[in-house]
DNA sequence: AGCACGCCGACT
DNA sequence: GTCGGCGTGCTC
């Protein structure tokens, strides 16, 4: 006998497991995992659509009597069937459940007509309008006159057109009325645009003649193809290398063989500029997907490429699930951005599961970054990846010139404030000739570490070496292991009274700045300034016209835009990164600085740039000024290796939530201990359960229980295993329990 | 999601 | 005594 597994609809979250079907003998030979076949459910057997996630010879269930798979609704191996594999293959590797995975792989198209609001909007003037309502007040338009009252009523002069059409029975003839004369338009919501904004005033784009450099590295990448199982590519160059270029020649390559390619990039602070570059160059073969499209325009931009109009797509990490039948590229540029980690379950990262998606369909892959991700380099160096690196700076111009400023020293010469006299002194000097600076506060990660204001010293976890941080101000806690101690109240190492809490803001520096120098203008541009729509665009725009002239900013300032007159860079709190409570914060530090650094002297003059820091000696630090990665990686690595952090060892987090503390507690404690009844080598190392980075948001308590070993298919055993064991106890049915690898 | 079962209030 | 409210739970 054959027994199907299968997934009831997608729609209904409730229905979230796989249901067995008997296979009738005439669909035996065709019935295959991936196809969407139709099934009798419920108790009054309606015939639903169901997706096959698996085939075997077992039945699961005993003394349930199963019912038969109806009928086979698409035959062919289609797209859609191989992004149900991928599917399939992520809630294996990332432990979530199918209803999940499938959710995140499939576009959901269910009513997407009537989710679209359309807007009739009155488009003449109010007195125009009252004229033209006494006009129609004679003639027998009952239809046209109850809209009309209807748009003058609404102070907006806007109403939806479903509740037009239901509250007044305004119909279809009414509204071509309204339009032909010019009364009001009538229009989708204000998000719906065209997915490649400002399409039409795109310059056609010829090819750029490749650099020798460029061409070694595209020749490099050629040849890697020949092989009949190309392996992945990390394209490692510089800023400013040109990577785009190289990417744009290979995916002209790869559209004149017929193929498609996807383009991943890393948020939508990139999206504009970079669409704008492949529309150029390739027209409307391309299409974007981003966060700001409405469903419909999402979904519309999917069916363009599964009907095969498109050939490139360009988005962040959903893009990968672009239904293109003939995939045969998937770059994905800055690959070290953790934007590529999906917060939601399945926990997928967009790297390996391209990887794997190109494996199912015969494409290969491209993974560029100036700074790669320890993940990403260890493989190429292991021989997995084939690296690849392109060297040379565009126009071959100088790295900028980096100091390292010990704010130790600072402290001694009775200096408290968070800029040093040195930044102070070459901000007047940058002021003075009329150039611009940017001050870069990286607040990316922190969660409240001690530190020593006198001697740089950093309260660590004994056990696992990553920063303690603050609780309640009384008690410093490891987010890893649990490991709690007193916060102590003077320094361990040279007994100083400075040691305490971090505090720094971007508005405490935007306040310094402008009271150090009152004759700059100022942007800040962090969190709070950019929530307003399109204002992110506003402040970097401005500040390239040479508006302002100093930009104060997080993490966002780094990336984007090119600004000629910036020559001098400050890099105010470089520790806030490095002494984040996780075992990434070097690399994050080195990544953020690098980039950060890369932005002085973009233009003709020089640069300039300062880290400020309580660790000056630090490697990530050192080796960001000198722009060094092959030297950060390999201390980095020893890090790694010494501690079984990623990539030496692979890491499961178990992260459970609730909202009862006391049951999240046991509960946590029991799948440690059961953890050790899988799994009882010495080898495996079980850390926690341990209260969450963010222990508790709107009153879900968080915890975590971390396991750590070599071999990432045991890991993935014990996660099953698990899974069985939460299912069958009813301890965890008020618990939430996700997995998380890396 | 559907659909049935089920346990309380207002009706012929 | 019955009709029907929608709360809860199951669907291979």
């Amino acid at each position: 006998m054959t027994y199907a597994d299968i997934i009831v609809d997608i729609s209904h979250e409730k229905l979230d497991k796989s249901f067995q079907y008997l296979v009738p003998e005439k669909l035996k030979e065709e019935i295959q995992v991936g196809m969407v076949v139709s099934i009798p459910f419920g108790r009054g057997n309606h015939v639903r659509k169901g997706y096959v996630v698996g085939i075997s010879g077992e039945p699961k269930v005993k003394g349930i009597q199963l019912k038969s798979v109806a009928g086979i609704e698409n035959d062919q191996e289609t797209t859609e069937s191989r992004l149900i594999a991928l599917a399939g293959w992520m809630k294996e590797n990332y432990g979530s459940t199918m209803i999940q995975a499938l959710k995140t792989v499939l576009p959901i198209q269910k009513k997407m007509k009537a989710q679209e609001k359309r807007w009739i909007t009155l488009l003449i003037s109010r007195e125009d309008g009252e004229k033209l309502l006494e006009e129609l007040s004679m003639t027998r338009f009952k239809a046209r006159i109850r809209l009309l009252e209807a748009l003058l009523q609404n102070e907006n002069g806007k109403i939806e057109t479903a509740w037009a059409s239901k509250e007044l029975g305004t119909t279809a003839s009414v509204l071509r009325y309204f339009e032909e004369q010019g009364i009001a338009s009538v229009e989708s919501d204000e998000v719906y645009r065209n997915a490649v904004a400002d399409a039409e005033n795109i310059p056609h784009v010829a090819p750029a003649v490749l650099s020798i450099s460029q061409q070694m590295a595209v020749n490099q990448i050629l040849s890697e193809w020949e092989h009949p199982d190309p392996r992945p590519v990390l394209l490692h160059g510089v800023t400013g290398s040109g990577k785009t270029e190289v990417y744009m020649e290979l995916i002209d390559k790869v559209i004149k063989e017929g193929g498609q390619a996807i383009v991943l990039i890393p948020e939508i602070a990139l999206t504009y500029q970079t669409v704008r570059r492949f529309y150029g160059r390739f027209g409307d073969k391309v299409s974007v997907i981003n966060s700001r499209l409405s469903l419909g325009e999402r979904y519309d931009q999917f069916k363009r490429a599964k009907q095969g109009e498109l050939q490139v797509m360009v988005g962040p990490r959903s893009a990968l699930f672009t239904p293109f039948g003939k995939l045969r590229l998937i770059i994905i540029d800055e690959e070290h951005e953790s934007s590529y980690k999906s917060e939601n379950s399945p926990r997928y990262h967009a790297r390996e599961t391209a990887i794997h998606r190109a494996k199912l369909e015969g494409a290969r892959v491209i993974l560029g970054s100036a700074t790669p991700s320890m993940e990403a380099y260890y493989r190429a160096k292991e021989g997995e990846y084939v690296l690849v690196k392109l060297e040379a700076r565009f126009e071959e111009r100088p790295l900028p010139r980096v100091s390292i400023i010990d704010m130790r020293e600072q402290l001694k010469k009775g200096n408290r404030l968070a800029l040093s006299l040195e930044l102070r002194e070459d901000l007047s000097q940058c002021l003075k000739k009329g150039e611009q600076a940017m001050l870069f506060l990286n607040r990316r990660g922190y969660a409240g570490f001690v530190s020593c204001r006198s001697c740089g010293h950093v309260m660590k976890c004994p056990h696992c070496d990553v920063s303690l941080s603050e609780h309640n101000g009384r008690k410093l806690i490891c987010h890893y292991c649990g490991y709690e101690t007193v916060k102590p109240d003077k320094c361990p190492v040279c007994s100083s009274p400075y040691i305490g809490g971090f505090k720094a803001g971007t508005q405490q520096i935007q306040q310094v700045v402008e009271k150090e120098f009152p004759e700059a203008r100022v942007l800040r541009m962090d969190y709070d300034t950019t929530r307003a729509k399109g204002s992110y665009e506003k402040i970097l725009s401005a500040f390239s016209r040479h508006e302002a002239d100093i930009l104060i900013g997080t993490q966002m300032i780094v990336k984007g835009h090119d600004f000629p007159d910036v020559t001098l860079v400050g890099i105010l709190a470089a520790d806030l990164s490095l002494n984040a409570d996780d075992y990434r914060s070097g690399e994050r530090t080195f990544q953020l600085l690098t980039q950060a650094v890369g932005r002085a002297g973009r233009g003709r003059k020089e640069g300039h740039a300062l880290i400020q820091t309580y660790s000056p000696d630090h490697y990530s630090i050192q080796t960001a000024a000198k722009q060094d990665y092959e030297e950060f990686y390999q201390e980095e690595m020893g890090y790694r290796l010494l501690m079984d952090y990623p990539p030496a060892a692979h890491m499961m987090a178990v992260l459970g939530s609730s909202e009862d503390e006391k049951l999240l507690e046991t509960a946590m404690h029991y799948l440690g201990l059961f953890t050790g009844k899988i799994y009882a080598g010495k080898d495996l190392h079980v850390i926690g359960p341990a209260p969450a980075s963010v222990g508790k948001v709107k009153d879900v308590y968080r915890r975590v229980l971390y396991l750590k070993h070599e071999n990432y298919d045991l890991l993935v055993r014990i996660k099953d295993r698990l899974e069985e064991y939460i299912e069958i106890n009813s301890g965890f049915r008020k618990v939430n329990i996700q997995f998380d690898f890396s």
